[in-house]
DNA sequence: ACCAAGGTTCAAGGGGACTTCAGGTCTTGC
DNA sequence: GCAAGACCTGAAGTCCCCTTGAACCTTGGT
């Protein structure tokens, strides 16, 4: 554990280096690495080794993550960075500038959660059909949270029951 | 006004009925009840009955989700609540107020990925040794994988036009 | 040369949040 | 009084995101 201060461009990074740094398991990391969210090549003993830009990737995944994000679609972001080369200011700028509106959504809608709880259960109104806690979280909740995203399932499955709003 | 202001206290919904409007289905309303995020009663027949309150309880679950908590967490929330007694405004109050904080926590961490994004990634420095994302995103912050926001609500919205690899 | 630390693959396991299925029961409307 | 539809239970399946384990190979320091 010492020269990282060195900026040798052409340093690589072992995976436990990597997991070190990013405090992501080198388990997982592999398995990112076969979902394709990161890329490694390999020394002649076969051991992965790592550009210091995927400790970035890594911290992107890790951020959007917390916004909620399925690695699949995180997947889908990165894939727009080049693998072929270190990717440039400009390409993370990209990148980032397109997330960002995901996040200030994100943002904006836990904001109206809180508010509207402040608003609606906070208060003990009983009148919850007109409720923006109901009204939102029915169809906003297209298929519940958990694993699946958007494209599994939801067969012919009812829903929208008219959205009764009389409770 | 309406009729179902009529205080009938003792009408009791049946499992359809929750489901069909707070748009949870009906398998996941009987998983909720396995956790013991919401109660029922039985009719002879043993079929489910549960209180008007439990549509509360339910829009809790699903916005409490939305912010990213694990069902165990929000029961633990739920907890505080009577089971015995429909809540009142003073009890959902409490509950709605230690909840907030946790949103607000929720959203200034967001807040923070945010500005870190734009003024780490964003710029696309290489002193990710300080960058805020990483020394943020260690594990500590996060309660460990399982349960992920889903981000629904943006179905057409696809962000990365993905094939041209630039985005 | 040796050995421990760190890596490799592949397979299976696990937690969270549900859904689906099979087979049987209850309720309701005609 | 009967068929259709709603509901019940328990077990198994699914998705996602990893972790753990077994068995073996590589690297690096003394």
């Amino acid at each position: 554990m010492a020269q990282e201060n060195v900026p040798s461009k052409d340093h690589w990074l072992s995976i436990g280096e990597i997991a070190a740094r990013s405090g992501v398991a080198a388990s997982a990391l592999r398995f990112y690495e076969d979902q394709g969210l990161i890329h490694s090549r390999r020394t002649s003993g076969n051991q992965r080794q790592y550009q210091r830009s995927t400790l970035r990737r890594v911290a992107f995944v890790q951020a959007a993550q917390r916004v909620g994000l399925a690695l699949s679609e995180i997947k889908q972001a990165l894939d727009s960075l080049p693998d072929d080369r270190t990717p440039t200011r400009a390409d993370w700028s990209r990148l980032s500038k397109s997330w960002r509106s995901r996040l200030d959504q994100r943002i904006a809608e836990l904001e109206r959660l809180r508010d509207d709880l402040d608003g609606c259960i906070g208060c003990g109104c009983l009148s919850l059909q007109r409720c923006n806690l109901y009204n939102k979280s029915d169809r906003l909740a297209e298929r519940g949270p958990g694993a699946r995203i958007l494209n599994v399932g939801i067969p012919g499955e009812s829903t929208a029951p008219g959205v009764g709003t009389r409770l």
